[in-house]
DNA sequence: CTTAGGG
DNA sequence: CCCTAAG
């Protein structure tokens, strides 16, 4: 297993604050590899985000019914973010402020290096096993603001019993997402702890996240993060019966089962259900003498059964499924002539569960209902980093051009040359929302090299020879025109008549029309 | 935002 | 497909 697969994974339920330019495209997203790699930003700026969002979010849920305008929630509850050091560790200090409630500290421990438990390979980031931040950690929560505690000190050894006499939770554990299991509790006896039954962990893992998402959707939708709610047949989200604050909890504390169980994901993402001991996640344990634990109040629906995980289908609400799930390389409906191919993303992405998602990821929005309370936790960033514009995504997944899509590319360069990708696009692909004119532009550089290449070569779904001859042709007249356009830039027309006339067989093109007025 | 190219 | 320098 690749670190890097967990890594990618593991954070990329998170939302962070927006950037001025993480609106301009949904596609468009930050390298989160890079950055983490480059250290601008680390798996603490990301846990401690993360925990603070959720645990802010969950705070931040107003009693009342009247919740309905972010304005009114940001009003009533206020928090800081404070970074604090102590003996080299890092702790990060969240205190929210509810008039209505009592206050609380939230505290997300520095993360304990474990490379050496992580047996994964750093081909891709090699400086990953070197510079990895990742290993555990602890979220403690106070209902009594009284005091402070020191996650590092708990997670060496104290216990929520040895905290004194108000409620509080330690929470500590390895990071492993996307698994499912029964409850379990942590063994916070020191920094390096495991899980000793991870077949039993029970995980708040970290999703992913829609890369049309807006970023600053909080994790939480109405408290409860929206990739792990989920709906039966009855309308209504499933819960745990053994998460309920009292039931769920007969020896110490409650277990706190909101998991992300999604198996296709863990597919893509190289991480296995059963080879999922190893993976990075981020662990979360209701208190259960607290009125509001984390995720898990009054018999919260958050809680999922460990065991049962819930098919893709029940996730209406996650966003990021439709780019997760693997593509059925069904073919495409052939099209023999393509004027004016219209694709969606249906069409190459036939899978049914793609389908009945697509719209939820473009419209994202509607699956995280935030409120805007949420998007001050992930403040939770210290600010002094430079990781405030984190943002996890995940590569998008691959989908093979076919050969009708192929067909229609190169119709449209044809006509439109090989420098226009956004006409082409808006040509032949306007409604192929996957397929980006950078993917056009992609696709034709591969078309090119394809057709040079010998059929021996050439692997995937076979290219009809008679497109790939065209492709070349189209390529190397084009090729010419740019060139002539270097030299001699006025009367293009004359070229691209004399084109379209003998060897496109002529008719009117844009080009033509707009060179000519 | 688009293009153009390297990775 | 990703990432980005340029325009």
């Amino acid at each position: 297993m690749v670190l890097q697969k967990r890594l990618d994974y593991g954070f990329n339920g998170y939302r962070v604050p927006a950037t001025p330019r993480a609106t301009r495209s949904a596609r468009k997203r930050v390298p989160f590899r890079k950055r983490f790699e480059d250290n601008q930003i680390s798996a603490f700026d990301l846990l401690a985000t993360v925990a603070g969002n959720l645990l802010l979010g969950k705070e931040s849920t107003p009693t009342s019914s009247n919740k309905s305008s972010g304005e009114d929630q940001s009003a009533v509850v206020k928090n800081t973010v404070k970074e604090e050091r102590r003996d080299g560790d890092q702790s990060l200090k969240v205190e929210t402020s509810n008039q209505d409630r009592t206050d609380r500290k939230f505290f997300v421990s520095e993360l304990v290096p474990q490379t050496n438990d992580l047996n994964y390979s750093s081909k891709e980031s090699p400086s990953l096993q070197n510079d990895a931040h990742f290993g555990f950690a602890s979220v403690i929560t106070t209902s009594d603001c009284s005091e402070r505690y020191d996650a590092q000190k708990l997670m060496n050894g104290k216990t929520e019993n040895e905290m004194g006499s108000f409620p509080c939770k330690v929470e500590t554990g390895p990071f492993v997402c996307g698994t499912s299991g029964d409850c379990i509790k942590p063994e916070s006896q020191n920094k390096g702890l495991m899980y000793e039954e991870l077949d039993r962990t029970d995980k708040i893992s970290i999703g992913e996240v829609a890369d049309t998402c807006p970023l600053e959707d909080p994790v939480l939708l109405d408290g409860k993060p929206p990739a792990l709610v989920s709906s039966d047949d009855s309308g209504k989200a499933r819960s745990c019966g053994d998460c309920s604050p009292r039931s769920s909890f007969p020896a110490k504390q409650d277990d706190v089962n909101v998991v992300r169980d999604d198996n296709k994901t863990l597919l893509q993402t190289g991480i296995s259900r059963d080879n999922q001991m190893d993976a990075l996640g981020f662990s979360l344990e209701p208190n259960p003498s607290q009125t509001s634990p984390l995720l898990c109040r009054g018999g919260s629906p958050l809680t999922l059964p460990c065991d049962s995980p819930l098919p893709l289908a029940r996730y209406p609400t996650t966003p990021r499924l439709a780019n997760q799930v693997i593509c059925d390389p069904s073919p495409l409906p052939h099209m023999a002539n393509l004027g004016n191919f219209v694709e969606s993303d249906h069409d190459s992405a036939p899978s049914p569960t793609d389908m009945s998602l697509e719209k939820s990821t473009t419209d994202s929005k509607a699956l995280v209902a935030v409120p805007a309370m949420s998007v001050e936790a992930l403040a939770v960033v210290p600010a002094h980093r430079k990781s405030k514009r984190s943002e996890v995504v995940q590569r998008r997944i691959r989908r093979p051009f076919s050969v009708a899509e192929v067909e229609a590319l190169v119709q449209a360069v044809e006509k439109l040359g090989t420098g226009r990708w956004r006409d082409v696009k808006l040509r032949a692909f306007d409604n192929a929302k996957h397929r980006t004119y950078v993917d056009l532009k992609d696709k034709w550089k591969t078309l090119v090299h394809t057709a040079r290449i010998s059929p021996q070569q050439r692997r995937g779904e076979p290219v009809p020879q008679e497109l790939l001859d065209r492709v070349l042709t189209a390529h190397a007249y084009w090729s010419q025109q740019q060139a002539k356009q270097q030299l001699k830039p006025q009367q293009p027309e004359t070229c691209l008549l004399l084109y379209n006339s003998t060897i496109r067989g002529g008719s009117t093109c844009d080009v033509v029309e707009k060179t000519l007025g």
